[in-house]
Parts: structure tokens; C-alpha cells; sequence
RNA sequence: GGCCCUAUCGUCUAAUGGUUAGGACAUCGCCCUUUCACGGCGGUAAUAUGGGUUCGAAUCCCGUUAGGGUCACCA
């Protein structure tokens, strides 16, 4: 059997679009199933579009997904170079051959020309407004002639109408067009460069592309490739269009409406093995309930076959439980390292808490935190002491005796020397059974007083990370502070 | 406008001629918990529409409607 050869061909706009991950990332799972190979070619054949920086910044995003490629412009291959700009030559001597072979030609026309061609039809109402072949009729000496003056050309595609052109699509099965809807698609550009048509047929056949997996934009141009492999005489590649990504309005997923790039929602804390589980589940399914994959079995449960037909919506809300659902299976060893780099880029970089205390923290809130951030984010008052109270928990919890309350906890804490989460226990249960109260009449103005709000961990959990001292401090500012908002 | 693609809960989707149309996210309620979250249980919620074919249609065919893509010396 032929070897499977996919390969992910984005142009270098500038960052890697989160609709180009999919794409990239079916590629990546098609191959892996099949013991085939992934290739990265950069399709640069836009001088005007040339961003500084965008291949790198394309690879980055790309080996931070884990979709790592087989061959490609850094890591080589046996078909390279895998940067279309490299290849000029090798685009003109094959749009030579189909010159020879009469199914390309030159054409001298200015864009005066052709800007006035396309009014014309437009005039007309032509159906379809196409070039008017006017060049295909210039003699061998007027071509020649031509070329000798260096007169600016291009060169086209020789399209015969009236041809049904019909192939097999693995996502939407037989797609059938007509020819005479098919312009003489410009295959050299008049810099010398090729267009995206030209080199993509010709360095999929030459990359020996067994499968061609893109996004659905570019299913009204394949019959143009079909054209150029027929005219080449050479085998075709199976197809596989992709579903579009889209937004929360059905359009296109764009950037006025969220973020694009996967670089957007790394910075903004999403794990990448969520990301990957996300996108994949965009477009696919295995045919059973599992949602949660990590990318093996991915590559395990992966066919084109499963792929659907209609566009998805990019839904955020999805995405942020499924990263919820990824940082719970990640131990806490793991998170504390992430926590660490994050407390860095922070205004706590300079705390240096052990990884002890860092690690009470992350079991304290491993359940109530979707992103690493919010280990800090929804916690603050692990980290500094509250600067204002939750003014409806102050309505609600703090009673005439919550003052006194506290200052008979406090004055159980201060007898304790070095304790442990069970001393904290005992000291409260002391209280509240000396005082008969209710446990909740205790806990909820000592959650406030220590925290500032009125949610979070367990209030031991809270006790034994925050230690005696600070204990002690955030009850008497409390006391000082919510008696005064109090009285105003 | 021409050509092409698509159409199941708000969203992602399952059901490839026979199901009380299933699951997940979101949402609502209850339980657990003297907080919040996690977890558990339950509820609301869909086959765009009109015709066929068939004993039987979400599923096959045709029309309509709606959405999207594409028609560049951009990819």
C-alpha cells in the first residue's frame, strides 16, 4: 500500500488561526493512525503579505500544540525545500510545460485591460465574470516579440468549458462542476511567483501528498487543481474538506468576535492538552459519549470517516470546562511548577512562599479553579491580606456579637505554640461549645474577617495556610475596619 | 448575482429506514456541604419547511427557506 502522506500548508499571515489548528491537527491525527508522515510546507508566494517573524512564530504555536511534523522548513525531509518561495524554478519550468502542451498560455494584458473586461461583463450581467482568453489567440511571433521587450506577463491555465469535472470527496462524497464556470485561473504570477493553485498541485505531487485535508474554503477551487493534475497527467490525491469554524453568529470565525490565534489563548492560561481536546471534538467524534481525550487517544479513535459536514461554533463555554476537566488530572507537583512560573508575572513574585504553602493552596482550590491564574486570581488573600470586605457578606454575617466572637477565637489561637490543622479544630470547637452557639455563627464573620468574602476553601484549610500570626492581624483589622464601614 | 457546500436541543454532537430522538456544555431545581466549588440526582430544550418513496423517514429523492464558502497577479 502507498505510503500516507498528509501535509498542513499555511501561508505566513503571522500567527497559527485556531481554524488552521484543526486543520493541522486532523492532518497530524490522520497520519499518526496510519503510520504515515505530517508535513509542514509554508506557502509564501505573496511577496506584499511577507509578515517578519510569522514562520517562527507559526512553529512556536505549532510545537507548543504538540503536533510535531515529520518534514518541514526546520527539521528538513528528502522533498524539501518546504518553503514555497524556495522553489520558483520549479513552478516556471513545469507552467512551461503546459504551455508546450497547449493547456497554459502567456498573457501581455494590462490590469487596465482587465479591469475594463470585468466592468463589461459586469455591465452584461454575465453570469460568471471570466478573462476572455483574448491572449490564446496571439501568434507564435507576437508571443515572442513580446517576451523580447519584456513586456510584463502572466501565465494562465488553458480551462476548456463545457467539461463536468467530478470527484470523490472523503467528507462530502461526490462533487460534481462545470468548467464553464472556471476562469483561466493565472498560475504565474507577473513577479515570477506562482499562485496559491499552481504551487500547491505541484508540490503535493512532487511531496508525493497522499491525502489533502484543508478547510472547506477551499472546496470551489479544487476543481481548478483537478484541471492541472489532468493536464499534468498525474494521479490526483484523495480530498477531505474540512467543516468551517465559527462564530457564536454562524459567521466565519473571525477576529472582531473573540480571539484567532492559539497564541490569544495560551497567554490567557488554556492548558494546550484542553485546546487540542477542544478542537478536535469540533468537526468529530468517535460515534460515543467520551469527550475527554489526551492527544494518543486521539490518534487511537481518529477516521476521516467521522468527520461531519456543517460548520461548528467555536463555544468558549465548552472550552473553559474542558480545561477545568484537564487541570484536576494534572498532580500537584506539576501544578506547582506551573503556579510558580505564574506567581512570577505577578505582584506576588517577590513573596517566596515554599512549596509547601504553594502546594496547600493548590489542594485547597485544585476543585474551584478552571485556569492556573485563578490559583492566585480567586485567592488573593492567600497572598496579602484583604483590602475591603464583601459589602453584602458584611449585611449578612456580621452580627452585633461577631466582634466579640472573634476576639474569644483569637484569644484561643494566641495560646496555641505551632499548630497543626487539628489544633485550629479544637480551638473552634472550644468556642463554640463554650459560647453554645452554632458553628456557622463563628464561621461565616471568621470567613469574611480572614478572606474578605464570603466563598472559598474549607475554613481549616483556610486556617492552617494563612498560621497563627496572620490569623491574629486580619481578625483585629477586621474588627477595626467592618465596624467602621458599619457605621457609616 | 453564478457556482458549490450545509441544515437534530441555545452550543458541540449521537442515532447510517423501526429509539419514549441519546450524551456533553450552558441553564433551572433538589441532594451533599453551616460558605463556595467538586460530586450525585432530576427538569426545560431539537429533527428548518413543503411534497414525495416506503408498512414505516431525522435518515432516501425533489422543491422552498435559511446560513456559509467561493468567484483576485490573496492564500
Amino acid at each position: 500500500m502507498k505510503e500516507i502522506r498528509v501535509r498542513f500548508a499555511p501561508s505566513p499571515t503571522g500567527y497559527l488561526h485556531v481554524g488552521g489548528l484543526r486543520t493541522a491537527l486532523y492532518n497530524y491525527l490522520f497520519a499518526k493512525k496510519n503510520n504515515g508522515k505530517f508535513i509542514l510546507r509554508i506557502e509564501d508566494t505573496d511577496r506584499n503579505r511577507y509578515v517578519e517573524g510569522a514562520v517562527e512564530n507559526l512553529i512556536n504555536s505549532l510545537k507548543w500544540c504538540g503536533l510535531t511534523y515529520d518534514e518541514g522548513p526546520d527539521v528538513g525531509g528528502n522533498y524539501g525545500p518546504y518553503m514555497q518561495s524556495q522553489r520558483l524554478d520549479l513552478y516556471k519550468k513545469y507552467a512551461e510545460e503546459l504551455i508546450k502542451n497547449g493547456h497554459a498560455y502567456y498573457c501581455f494584458c494590462s490590469q487596465e485591460r482587465l479591469q475594463s473586461i470585468r466592468e463589461e461583463q459586469e455591465k452584461q450581467k454575465v453570469p460568471q465574470i471570466k478573462y476572455d482568453k483574448h491572449c490564446l489567440g496571439l501568434s507564435k511571433d507576437e508571443i515572442q516579440e513580446n517576451l523580447m521587450n519584456n513586456v510584463p506577463y502572466v501565465i494562465r491555465l488553458n480551462v476548456i468549458p463545457n467539461q463536468k469535472i467530478i470527484f470523490q470527496d472523503i467528507i462530502r462524497g461526490q462533487v460534481e462542476f462545470d468548467s464553464i464556470n472556471i476562469d483561466d485561473q493565472i498560475l504565474i504570477k507577473s513577479d515570477g511567483y506562482p499562485t496559491y493553485h499552481m504551487a500547491n498541485v505541484v508540490d503535493d505531487h512532487l511531496m508525493e501528498i497522499s491525502h489533502v485535508i484543508r478547510g472547506e474554503e477551499w472546496l470551489s477551487s479544487t476543481p481548478k487543481h483537478i484541471l492541472l493534475y489532468d493536464y499534468f497527467n498525474w494521479e490526483k490525491p484523495e480530498f477531505a474538506h474540512l467543516p468551517l469554524l465559527l462564530n457564536p453568529d454562524r459567521s466565519k470565525l473571525s477576529k472582531r468576535q473573540g480571539d484567532v490565534a492559539v497564541e490569544d489563548y495560551r497567554a490567557k492560561g488554556y492548558l494546550q492538552s484542553a485546546l487540542i481536546n477542544f478542537v478536535a471534538l469540533l468537526g468529530w467524534n468517535a460515534g460515543d459519549d467520551k469527550e475527554f481525550y489526551y492527544m494518543n487517544e486521539l490518534i487511537e479513535k481518529f477516521s476521516l470517516e467521522r468527520v461531519n459536514k456543517a460548520g461548528a461554533v467555536f463555544d468558549l463555554q465548552k472550552l473553559n470546562w474542558l480545561n477545568a476537566e484537564h487541570l484536576r488530572k494534572i498532580d500537584n507537583i506539576e501544578l506547582l511548577k506551573m503556579l510558580k512560573v505564574y506567581l512570577e508575572t505577578t505582584q506576588y513574585s517577590k513573596l517566596n512562599y515554599d512549596d509547601e504553602k504553594l502546594l496547600s493552596i493548590i489542594e485547597a482550590m485544585k476543585e474551584r479553579v478552571s485556569f492556573i491564574h485563578e490559583f492566585v486570581d480567586n485567592c488573593k488573600y492567600f497572598y496579602e491580606e484583604p483590602s475591603e470586605y464583601d459589602i453584602k457578606s458584611i449585611e449578612k454575617n456580621w452580627k452585633e456579637d461577631s466582634p466579640s466572637l472573634l476576639i474569644k477565637f483569637k484569644e484561643q489561637i494566641e495560646k496555641l505554640n505551632n499548630p497543626q490543622k487539628e489544633d485550629f479544630e479544637i480551638a473552634f470547637n472550644k468556642v463554640v461549645e463554650e459560647l453554645n452557639i452554632g458553628k456557622g455563627k463563628l464561621i461565616h464573620p471568621l470567613r469574611l474577617a480572614l478572606t474578605g468574602q464570603s466563598t472559598g476553601p474549607g475554613m481549616f484549610d483556610i486556617l492552617i495556610i494563612l498560621g497563627k500570626e496572620e490569623i491574629i492581624s486580619r481578625i483585629d483589622k477586621a474588627i477595626k475596619t467592618i465596624q467602621i464601614i458599619k457605621g457609616t
